[in-house]
DNA sequence: GCCAACGTTGGC
DNA sequence: GCCAACGTTGGC
């Protein structure tokens, strides 16, 4: 089983949102990043685990976990002229983007802030990718060490 | 609102 | 293949 941190933007898909969602669960749509887009569809699997972060908000930082409830498959929402993440050059013979399904596991009792991650990059969460300057992929994979010191310090 | 960091695009 | 221009992300 492996490890993840999705990002997302409360103020268009929040936490709530996901806990309201009929069965907890969503599709993970409109990730338009090549290296996002090959792991959605080629490393995700059914039972993995995902830390849910909040970005771009008052207070950054992971808000609960996910489990993998579908593993990759075509995102539907690029081949929708209509939709906010249409991309004509994704084709439903040939789709360009990949999405899976989350189901919503746990919400935690207080954000684990990315201001005390920050505290621990230099020692526990060493290497973390959502640490380091510039890091812009809204999935990335986490180690199981830091799976696990994460989860303690909620 | 600012800005650093990065991905993508397109001209050459 | 290079690289400048541009757009986006996301913390502050």
């Amino acid at each position: 089983m492996k490890y993840w941190l999705m990002k997302t933007e409360p103020s268009t898909f929040s936490i709530e949102d996901l806990a309201r969602a009929p069965k907890r669960t969503t599709c993970w749509d409109g990730v338009r990043n090549f290296q996002a887009r090959n792991m959605l569809r080629d490393d995700f699997a059914k039972g993995d685990l995902a830390f849910l972060y909040h970005s771009s908000c008052d207070v950054p930082g992971i808000v609960g976990v996910m489990k993998v409830s579908r593993p990759g498959y075509p995102d539907h929402t690029a081949f929708d002229p209509d939709h906010d993440h249409f991309d004509a050059d994704s084709r439903r013979e040939e789709p360009r983007w990949f999405m899976v399904d989350v189901t919503l596991e746990r919400r935690f009792s207080r954000v684990i802030k990315l201001e005390m991650l920050r505290a621990h990059a230099a020692r526990e969460l060493a290497g973390m990718q959502l640490l380091r300057t510039g890091n812009r992929l809204s999935v990335m994979p986490l180690d199981e060490v830091h799976w696990k010191f994460i989860l303690a310090l909620e």
